[in-house]
DNA sequence: GTAAAATTACCGTTATAGCAGTAAAATATG
DNA sequence: CATATTTTACTGCTATAACGGTAATTTTAC
């Protein structure tokens, strides 16, 4: 996955959701030009920047591997 | 996804690969630093710097939603 | 236990992302 | 077509991430 793959992504659910780029912005709490440049597959973009955009959008991150797993989940509460 | 969770799985990767934090710096071609602030789930880290550790690690970036689907592929060479 | 290695934490400096404003270009709408 | 909307592009300014150095803490190995 590269951060143009990304962009192109991004972009698809934000004219499906029929935003432009400024209300998926304001939605997502950032500025309209990190909007542009996540769409425009910068690479340099805040990972923040991008799960709040994710967050808005409806788009879920996936991590794969083939360790991935063996991973523990030891988040419960006591 | 949240950053802290993406944080555990690399570290969790890093040490599964018998790597320093130093010795994936040096991979990735980031700062020690950074590496050091991926897994400890800062979320101000770059696109950039946690796709390179993720390629070192081979992880893979899956995002879902539910129109995903939907987009098509056009990067087909002529 | 001690010593070595690794991780965590802090620092100052440098590079640069985020931001809002604006303008130009592209796209959509009547 | 004309015109409104949106997108793209550019520009300083400000905030802050990246970086390497180092030190303290923690973990590992003997």
């Amino acid at each position: 996955m590269t951060s143009k793959e990304i962009g192109k992504i991004v972009k698809f659910h934000r004219k499906q959701s029929g935003l432009t780029q400024k209300q998926l912005a304001d939605l997502a709490g950032i500025g309209k030009s990190v909007v542009f440049d996540i769409e425009k597959g910068k690479e340099t973009v805040q990972l923040n920047s991008l799960l709040k955009v994710f967050s808005v959008l409806n788009i879920r991150i996936d991590l794969k591997s083939p360790i991935i797993h063996l991973i523990e989940k030891d988040n419960e509460e006591s």
